[in-house]
DNA sequence: GTCTATAAACAGATAGAC
DNA sequence: GTCTATCTGTTTATAGAC
């Protein structure tokens, strides 16, 4: 049944299985979880109410299922770069990496559409963490804060486990993660029509900017 | 019934409006429009079910009133400093109203308890407009963000109206209200157990740090 | 494993007594 | 204006046929 490992072809209740975490995750980050009805997610599956309590035992495990498979998705593109590779000692090295580690993340949130399912169903987690929460912190949100901590702290010569190293690398989070947040009073606001790659390209420069003018104040106060 | 100006004594039937919004209020910024009930509100409003219905038409347009709730009460403490007062001309002077009303924006999202219900709510609808988002836009976040526009173009000399500086003025607001939004992520990872006064004072310090220094490079860059 | 039928609880809206 | 009773539809979960 697809258990024992990766290679066996998919079974019927395999592809049941994936199509219901799917559709899951793209209707409770659209609508969210209670806005959402079992029905719906069924007959986006291609499935039948029963599937849910049968493959799941019921709505909210399927809420937890979809944590899992975003973790699992993510980290086996990400792992290499966050847990296994080492953060540069050379602080203009360090930096380079900062950057692009904070670009990587704006084109992950604004721009991709391949992943905004997964996007939007984590935002709806973190403004009301439910157990699914737990899943996605621990699985992932810690550690991309933790190695963003690390390479900070190589540019700047900080302490990578300060109160103040975290607090930053937080408010570079947050100038990315609002434009995700608030499209629509972006979009609003700024009479465009889309965040498309012309769009997210100021964005991103315009955070970028701030991050490393902050990086350089930084510095300077600490040479 | 208090229609004809604000000076009468609120009649009953006032009394149960302003309740029902104030349960509304809560209830929606809490947990989510779909995960009120029309029940709970009333429960916790001390009314019955068919006053909903009765004074507002539905629980559709409850939430449209808790909106004009929310943008006339901050509009009447907001309105002389956002409409009124005018823009220091003077760089100098600029860069410290702009400083100040960052600090106030920030000690309204992250602590203010007052104010907690308003700006769960305003969040909710930020993420997934309704009605009730567009009462709030035109009458609150447009002005606020306006505002801020031409305080931040009187501090650097950028053009108040160009793309460059509403994103930049973008970038700010997203630091501070990340932290609102994300509270939880960030509580866990610094191991704080509430952001109180101490805690907000060290995010205000570092996200206005970025600020002023993404604010000096930009007046560097041109002189 | 899939699918249908149904149970039991709950939703929002409304009619009508007071 | 308040409040109760009730209507109509929907919800999740489950039992059982296939």
């Amino acid at each position: 049944m697809g258990k024992r490992d990766g290679q066996d072809a998919p079974s019927s209740g395999d592809r049941t299985r994936a199509a219901l975490i799917e559709a899951g995750l793209k209707l409770f980050g659209e609508k969210g979880f209670a806005a959402t009805s079992t029905r719906e997610i069924a007959a986006r599956a291609n499935a039948n109410i029963g599937s849910i309590a049968y493959h799941f035992g019921g709505k909210e495990k399927l809420r937890d299922a979809c944590a899992g498979h975003i973790v699992a998705t993510i980290r086996t593109i990400a792992d290499p770069v966050l847990e296994r590779l080492p953060v540069p000692a050379d602080p203009a090295t360090a930096e380079a990496q900062f950057r692009l580690a904070a670009e990587r993340m704006a084109g992950f949130m604004i721009a991709g559409p391949e992943v905004q399912d997964f996007v939007q169903f984590i935002l709806r987690e973190v403004q009301q963490p439910t157990r699914a929460f737990d899943i996605i912190y621990e699985g992932l949100i810690e550690a991309v804060h933790r190695r963003l901590c690390h390479v900070w702290a190589a540019a700047t010569g900080d302490d990578p486990d300060s109160e103040a190293t975290s607090i930053m690398v937080f408010t570079v989070i947050g100038q990315i993660v609002y434009f995700r947040i608030a499209r629509e009073v972006v979009m609003r606001r700024m009479g465009w029509r889309e965040i498309g790659p012309a769009q997210a390209r100021l964005i991103v420069t315009t955070a970028l900017d701030n991050v490393m003018a902050a990086l350089s104040a930084r510095r300077e106060r600490k040479p």
